[in-house]
DNA sequence: TGGTAAATAGACAGATCTGTATATTTTATT
DNA sequence: AATAAAATATACAGATCTGTCTATTTACCA
């Protein structure tokens, strides 16, 4: 509703993406977004909650970025298992590229009940959700177990892409990838 | 040499680990230890330099476990691949595993020169070559690809194992290993 | 036992951090 | 134009952070 709360959720989510959680303070991301600092404390309760939010409102772009790609590749459901690759490796193309910050969130947020850590597990929780339908509806093997799996190279990938500036490693996931589907394809 | 030195490194590393780099501080670090200030400024110039020796430090010691785990895996060009999968999936069930310390570093140092992300670039890129080097040895086909997409799902594996403190993904990676290196070998 | 190197305690500077308090100004709506 | 809500500027408290300084004590070794 408000734009400057969505200011403020817009550049923190790029700047901790960017430098990490704890590297950047409040006060850069105020002067980043062009906001007060009592504008960011009557949106939100404290800093984890604006990494939180920020996290929230990133977590139902991204899904939803991922099912309209996953709805273009058509009806086909190993087209459609793929579609989740390729859109990360033209995410890993982008310029501002600089890795996931739900695994980064997971990384600084050590404790059990940290809410940037809690953000981020949902985010994959839905994640490999959506992945488990596709590999289900596509009448493949074990989906649950090749979920995983499939999502296992897809966060490979993205922490290998972000360390070494790399795209390419879409390329390697997506083609491990098909020998994996490959393999749990029961009419192949 | 100097046993407050290892003290500091040991402590350093399992303290960065748990709870991130830049949310422990110099201090905790100390207490932690046991050791004064001025014995840790006296032997690292920064805390950055103490961050970096101390990945180092790990870095052989890991290098060398996982080395001799190979060995022990016996001649067997497969057995030995999959003994890096064995030797993690032991790793993720220990008490005090809380993820993979390098990939950490990543995300929080995101600066090109940064000697944390260095450290962290050069761990990574001798795991790297120990892999291609048993996919070669292992007559695969396109070895270089291989490691790349086995070391996708080992550090896939060690960032869910990590967030959900779930040691199992350690077994769907090595299933995923079993059907890429079979699919990568000519003979089968 | 004397001398040298390593480690210590503890205070401190200076910067930075999160979060709050107060009073004012802008913006939007009616 | 009047009123209510949103955002602002600014200063500040209190904590924490890295790194330094000085003086003292411990440990080792010939």
């Amino acid at each position: 509703m408000s734009a400057k709360r969505e200011q403020l959720l817009d550049t923190a989510w790029a700047l901790f993406c960017q430098r990490g959680y704890h590297a950047v303070g409040i006060d850069t991301v105020l002067a980043e977004a062009g906001v007060a600092k009592m504008t960011l404390y009557k949106h939100f309760a404290s800093k984890d909650d604006l990494i939180a939010a920020a996290m929230g409102k990133r977590s139902a772009l991204i899904l939803a970025a991922i099912d309209a790609a996953v709805a273009e590749a058509g009806e086909d459901p190993r087209a459609r298992l793929l579609a989740l690759f390729d859109w990360h490796a033209a995410w890993f193309c982008t310029a501002d590229f600089s890795g996931c910050a739900f695994m980064k969130a997971v990384g600084e947020f050590g404790e059990a009940g940290a809410k940037p850590r809690e953000a981020a597990t949902a985010y994959k929780r839905a994640m490999v959700e959506r992945v488990e339908n596709l590999c289900r509806k596509a009448g493949l093997k074990s989906p649950a177990r090749l979920a995983r799996q499939l999502l296992l190279l897809v966060d490979g990938a993205t922490l290998y892409a972000d360390m070494y500036r790399d795209s390419s490693y879409a390329k390697d996931a997506r083609a491990a990838a098909e020998v994996l589907i490959d393999a749990a394809d029961g009419r192949s």
